[in-house]
DNA sequence: GCCAACGTTGGC
DNA sequence: GCCAACGTTGGC
């Protein structure tokens, strides 16, 4: 099984609103970023699990776990003119982006925040906290995993 | 709101 | 295939 971090601005969508939603899961639609898209095509698989992370807010941080319940099918946000996820050159017959589904596992107590995480020295190396760093769907080690879950007790 | 870092585009 | 210009991300 492997792990991730999957990003997304609480505005747009936060762990709360895919808590809400039907069956507690949804599709993580919007990627456009290949670097992101070749990992949800090639290696995320239903039963990995991931933190789910807010970014650009006012504490960004992992909020809590989802698992993946479908692994990728072409996102049909793309085809859609009246989306802000329209791209003209993906089509259904040749789709250029994908999505997977989630599903909502749980949402910590309290924010395990970036600033908090840039402290400990066991997560040197993990992507999130690399200079410059802005990749939406990343790799998370087992190790870091587990460190990170267990930071939640 | 600023801006550093990164990714993408397109002319050559 | 290079690389300048531009657009986006995301912490601060």
């Amino acid at each position: 099984m492997n792990y991730w971090l999957f990003k997304s601005e609480p505005d747009a969508f936060s762990i709360d609103d895919l808590k809400s939603m039907k069956g507690k899961k949804d599709h993580w639609d919007g990627i456009r970023n290949y670097q992101a898209r070749n990992l949800m095509r090639d290696e995320i698989k239903k039963g990995d699990m991931g933190f789910f992370y807010h970014s650009s807010c006012q504490v960004p941080g992992i909020v809590g776990v989802v698992e993946v319940v479908k692994e990728a099918y072409p996102d049909h946000t793309a085809w859609d003119p009246e989306s802000s996820y329209y791209d003209p050159k993906s089509s259904e017959e040749n789709p250029r982006w994908v999505m997977v589904d989630v599903k909502y596992r749980q949402k910590y107590e309290q924010v395990i925040t970036l600033e908090y995480l840039r402290t400990l020295d066991e997560l040197d190396g993990m992507v999130l906290l690399k200079k410059g760093s802005r990749l939406s769907i990343q790799p998370v080690t087992e190790s870091h995993w587990t460190l990170i879950s267990s930071l939640s007790r």
